[in-house]
DNA sequence: AAAGAAGAACGAGGAGAAACGTGCATGCTG
DNA sequence: CAGCATGCACGTTTCTCCTCGTTCTTCTTT
């Protein structure tokens, strides 16, 4: 059996099962676990599945899934989340993103934070109620369930009159060479009206979305000021990311 | 049974049933109760839940509060948001408002309705995950942290674009004398901006708002196209309202 | 209504098993 | 022979279950 081949395989499988289990799968096409932890690792890394522990499961939430929330990498996330909250000075505009490692950043936030925080995504907004001291701002715009956030041209639009010190972004890759990736187009768009909004964007990337890349752009690495990692400074692509000038903050 | 998919797992069955029960789900997975635990643990540490003795219930603290605020009213609230849910008509563009019986409207919508709800409540908007038939469209502005809504100028704004057949209205007061009133200017001037975008106005007013009156008003009753309501018919502020003109819709 | 006892649930810590990544040797292909 | 995929061995990390002492809830007693 071909390397392309058994890739495809456990791809069909994730689509089938919306899981694989490394052991299992070994035992069906007779390889070794190696070879198919192998596999899923650079499936993942290509962002076509999520690796977790004892196989893998599919890189975007299933269909009828619960909003933004995975529970994949939860600790990863929390650390990450901890150093972009470190980064939100007193008194500071903030644009947070959605998604769970955005959500991770409301939990991050001090006690009696003064801050204002913009976001687009309804999710954050109600994980927000808990910080009284925090001034909310919602972005309005048509509903993408898919992430739960508000996008489309009145979304865009809105950010229009927002001026922020940050931007804390989230992605589905951040790669040297294919730069910051999401999966869905519109999102990108909003992304990117976002970050012109705020004078330092940072990247918010645990460790599954280091390396790994999804199919539409939404800046090159060079547009921001920092990608906020706790993937280990040896890890490959945090090297090329490092010594392509990209500011790497570890979490 | 992968980790990663027994926490989503848990977190599914937190959309669905609203709380998570230690022992039950780990006899349901065929795990001891330490495991579960432990996920929920780290799910609560990530503010994807929220752990309580014996289990788990949502993280969100608007959903939390919505937990100690339907205490009243429960019923009422149920069967005025049932009666307000029926008028929706398949394709329709609905304005809901915010507050907790323009929450209980969205458990109250049919499974798989096709319509367009527009509103400027996040906690409405979370609600309405479940109902990925509905296509949900969000008014930003700043939060209003008292009532969990977005208001002032900027939300006004965003509301001029919207034509919508109906706006399902809740107030905290529908009195004979004093019309229907609220809480809060801001909150007001909204409730009149969203009113003036939609044919029909309809109001929710669970028993206890009947004949109570608050500090700002809204609109007078003769704006509305109904009052949708479960009090008696011989209660003494319905009959003034039917003798006045006004539509009471029982529900 | 307050106090106390019984039981359930809890977190911490440890042992054992499973999965992991890496380095290296093997074997196949061009 | 060069290049690459593969499988094995190894040391490491992660997960699960178990035990133990603590904390919380509830029921009973006063």
């Amino acid at each position: 059996m071909l390397v392309a081949q058994r890739k495809d395989f456990l791809l069909a499988r994730l689509d089938r099962d919306r899981r694989v289990v490394a052991k299992d799968v070994a035992a069906e096409l007779g390889v070794s676990e190696d070879s198919v932890r192998r596999d899923l690792r650079e499936l993942a890394a290509a962002g076509l599945c999520q690796r977790v522990y004892g196989g893998a499961l599919p890189a975007s939430p299933a269909v009828a899934d619960y909003g933004t929330r995975r529970a994949v990498e939860v600790d990863s996330k929390q650390r990450v989340a901890a150093a972009a909250a470190a980064l939100i000075r007193p008194g500071s505009t903030v644009i947070l993103d959605g998604g769970t490692t955005a959500l991770a950043v409301t939990r991050a936030l001090p006690a009696g934070l003064e801050a204002t925080i913009v976001t687009h995504s309804p999710t954050v907004v109600a994980a927000l109620a808990g910080h009284p001291s925090v001034e909310v701002y919602v972005l309005g715009g048509r509903l993408f369930r898919h992430s739960m956030v508000a996008c489309g041209a009145a979304a865009v639009e809105a950010a229009q009159v927002v001026h922020a010190d940050v931007f804390l972004l989230g992605v589905t890759g951040v790669h040297p060479d294919a730069g910051l990736t999401t999966g869905d187009a519109d999102e990108a768009a909003m992304k990117r009206a976002l970050a012109q909004r705020a004078a330092d964007t940072y990247v918010l990337a645990s460790t599954e979305k280091i390396g790994a890349a999804s199919r539409f752009a939404v800046l090159p690495l060079s547009a921001v000021a920092g990608v906020i990692t706790d993937a280990s400074s040896q890890d490959e692509t945090v090297r090329r990311l490092s010594a392509d000038g990209v500011p790497v903050l570890p979490a």
